[in-house]
DNA sequence: CTGTTAGCGCTTTCAA
DNA sequence: TTGAAAGCGCTAACAG
């Protein structure tokens, strides 16, 4: 059995030997820059074939000075709202001969640091940002060598040559807030995501705007604490249910924790949306599959990603394109329905509907 | 506003005479490789800052001759499944100076060569392959000049020098299928994955042989075709209701269909557990979050990942490590329940239990 | 300890 | 049309 490594690769000087030409033909006939006899081209086309040559990308770069890769810093390779963006990105990269380079930061400001090193080591001609938290001065740094556009996050710094696109979460938190009101839910509870996480913020401002507009009491009671997470959203709505304020409705600072407050319900027999109306937020797919189908606010991750790729390499050609703020929409579901006139459940055997 | 693009990057060239030092002497002090003078090397760190000097990767790695790069072949990296296998294999690679470099098949044959294509003339040093359907020609070519490990598929070649680990599909879709039988299910439906995928078919012929086991018919009407997708659950559990038999449990070729198919079951009415059991196979992340919490069958895929990038990390080595089929291991949540009533007057011989 | 020299594999002048 | 030569940015001998 092989070994499986060493073996060093072929070279275009070995293809240019085997095929009886010079190197500079190999390279010609492989790049198609100038114009070749048709009987060299055959051969050498044969001996790269007979040798399985592969050209070295990294020689080829560096002589071109380029290396047709988009730096990707995510928090998290694995979390389903960012994969929907990164998917995005390499549709609108690989069209135009880029490839995403992908690495996590894993929400660890230090590790994000570590990882725009290693981008920039190799050599990437553009830099997307999803979300996390690095200095900012890092990211105009970096901003000021290459093209930069972070998702996510507003950059305060008047002077950031990146370009800073932000989704807006006041406005879908006002809406879902909303479509609770005029369902007739007046005492609505609210569970947040990282309070010093931005997005939850501005999401707590939309529900309270929202409460605002249609007259309706602010409360701070209703308002718990949780960190994006399934099993805090499960704490959350276990906390709010043991408030004496009969609530009929609960909007999550995002579907992740609708999901675990989706649970708690479940556990103590409270039907939604019969009992207990829930909205989420971001509109994962598998949103659509839950029980019931979850309202949620879609966040079009997708269509920004490929919108966020597009701009980058515009940029890369000089262009100054423009990045259009994208509306939120509510996608209404079934978690979400009429408030009924007896607000108060009777906790029994778990029963979904 | 700066163009952004543009400008250069630093070189060794100009740090070097900004420390008034040769270029030697900056990577000696950049890698560590050999001792230097304490105030040349200070010298050099200061223009490093100054000058914002970052290797080429490129070049350091074309002249060392590996590119500290495994390439990581996956279907589509915003599937949940693969996802955290991913992540493992990041956090294998990771402590050894390596980076994963990560591409999607997206699940198309011809778009899978091409993502190979790309990763050799990246010089990745190893492959991971994440499923797929590469031909086992073209992963056997690949295998002779680099570790090649792939996941989730058996390989037939005998001669093939890479490792293909499989997982025990059919014994956890067996111990799935047994845990309903000893709940005392007798008439269990299953929903297939697509039907030219083996791990499919090897879900479904676990399922078989629990039925056999406890001298259960073989009942083909009770299985329907799926393609591991949400909406394919959906219309494979309608069918089955629709069917006269009367079942009590389902067993599904993956979380996601289970997922489609409780939607079914919801907009029905029927009850789950109560009503009728449901299992799934490969324990998502969301599965425990899932109304109710979804009993199903955990492939250690986090754990798998890691091992992968540790293997062939070995390999590169010059090791020959073994990768040990791991089992998977049934997680019974609330979507399994004792069968309230025996539709079937007791059919077949033997115990219950 | 440090500078000089010679490439890594490729493309791109520049002549022929 | 083609080859020879130079050089991308870096490190690894090899002298000193």
């Amino acid at each position: 059995m092989q070994n499986g490594s060493a073996r060093r690769p072929v070279t275009v000087i070995e293809v240019a030997q085997e095929a009886g030409v010079s190197p500079s033909t190999v390279s010609r006939i492989l790049n198609g820059s100038a114009g070749v006899a048709a009987d060299k081209k055959r051969a050498v086309e044969q001996a790269v074939e007979r040798l399985g040559y592969r050209p070295n990308m990294m020689a080829r770069h560096l002589v071109q000075g380029n290396s047709r890769t988009v730096g990707v810093l995510t928090q998290d390779i694995a979390s389903p709202f960012y994969n929907d963006a990164i998917r995005g990105i390499e549709e609108g990269l690989m069209p135009h001969g880029y490839s995403p380079l992908m690495i996590s930061g894993h929400w660890h400001s230090e590790q994000e640091g570590h990882a725009i090193e290693l981008l920039l080591g190799r050599r990437v001609e553009a830099l997307i940002v999803l979300g996390g938290s690095v200095p900012e001065a890092e990211l105009h740094d970096v901003a000021a060598r290459l093209p930069v556009v972070v998702l996510g996050r507003r950059i305060e710094r008047p002077d950031f040559s990146g370009f800073s696109l932000v989704l807006d979460n006041f406005g879908g938190a006002r809406r879902a807030t909303t479509h609770l009101i005029q369902l007739g839910h007046r005492t609505i509870g609210h569970i947040m995501g990282l309070p010093e996480h931005a997005d939850a913020q501005e999401r707590l401002a939309g529900y309270r705007a929202a409460l605002e507009d249609h007259g309706l009491p602010w409360d701070s009671s209703l308002v718990v604490q949780g960190d994006f997470r399934e099993a805090s959203g499960l704490l959350g709505m276990q906390r709010l249910l043991e408030l004496d304020r009969p609530l009929t409705a609960v909007f999550c600072s995002n579907d992740q924790m609708a999901y675990g407050a989706r649970l708690a319900l479940y556990r103590r027999g409270i039907r939604v949306p019969d009992d207990l109306s829930l909205v989420g937020f971001d509109d994962l797919p598998g949103s659509s599959y839950s029980t019931p189908p979850l309202t949620s606010v879609r966040q079009p991750v997708h269509d920004l990603g490929r919108r966020m790729a597009e701009f980058v390499l515009a940029r890369l050609n000089g262009q100054t394109p423009a990045l259009p703020e994208l509306e939120l929409e509510l996608v209404v579901r079934e978690s979400t329905a009429l408030v009924r006139v007896s607000p108060l459940p009777r906790p029994g055997p778990s029963s979904v509907r």
